[in-house]
DNA sequence: GACCAGGCACATC
DNA sequence: GATGTGCATGGT
């Protein structure tokens, strides 16, 4: 049996096309952007990351290295920068700590065992650490996001108040757990979202997927 | 000027 | 365990 799931990634990639993400030169550089953009638009974040490029920051042992108030001034403009500059460096001091500086540790890891790991973090969340699992450390799991679980809300698949891992768990348990479709699928319910399924100005009626 | 954006930790009840 | 609040920039 083909799930609805399934059918509606069909019908969306074949809408949108791929979607190419997630925007980055190396799994470091993914894991940075995921804190960074944490409730914040993508396009703050690039900003952020390009200080952070410009200054040859994006490695783990410079990055580690400079004053937690210059971080914090570097990535101001991805917002939360107070918040951000202490988050991005508990992560790296786990990224040392616990990984050595590599993805050698992390790669003979379980994804589940990971998540966990990534979760002990503070500044770290499921969106967050999936988002490092899937688009950096190349890990089948689903990322849920705001997007997501409008969209999902907005045709009957879930309740307002349904949870991160319920929502994570209906993907999950239906499709094949396959890194390339969870990162397009993730990222085209986004863009549907940005187009058909904001929060007010919906345009539900001429959604892709009533069709 | 209001609303929104690829969350999370923490306080309080 | 639910619910509320602080964190902040830049685009529409």
């Amino acid at each position: 049996m083909v799930s609805d799931l399934y059918l509606i990634y069909k019908k969306l990639y074949s809408h949108f096309g791929p979607q190419a993400w997630w925007p980055a030169e190396s799994p470091f550089e993914v894991m940075i952007g995921a804190i960074l953009t944490q409730n914040t638009n993508w396009q703050n974040v690039e900003r952020a990351i390009d200080n952070l490029r410009k200054k040859s920051l994006l490695e783990p042992k410079k990055l580690y290295n400079i004053p937690v108030e210059d971080l914090a001034r570097l990535i101001r403009p991805a917002g939360y920068y107070n918040v951000k500059a202490k988050r991005l460096r508990e992560f790296l001091k786990f990224y040392f700590d616990a990984w050595k500086g590599s993805l050698k540790k992390p790669s003979l890891l379980k994804t589940a065992r990971l998540r966990e790991l990534l979760l002990s973090v503070k500044g770290i969340g499921p969106e967050t650490a999936d988002s490092i699992l899937l688009y950096a450390l190349k890990r089948p799991v689903f990322v849920v996001d705001a997007y997501t679980k409008r969209v999902l809300f907005r045709h009957n698949f879930i309740k307002e108040n349904a949870g991160y891992d319920e929502i994570q768990n209906l993907f999950m348990k239906d499709l094949k757990k396959n890194v390339k479709m969870f990162n397009e699928y993730h990222a085209l319910l986004v863009k549907l979202g940005k187009v058909y399924c904001l929060k007010r100005k919906a345009k539900c009626e001429i959604c892709p997927l009533r069709e």
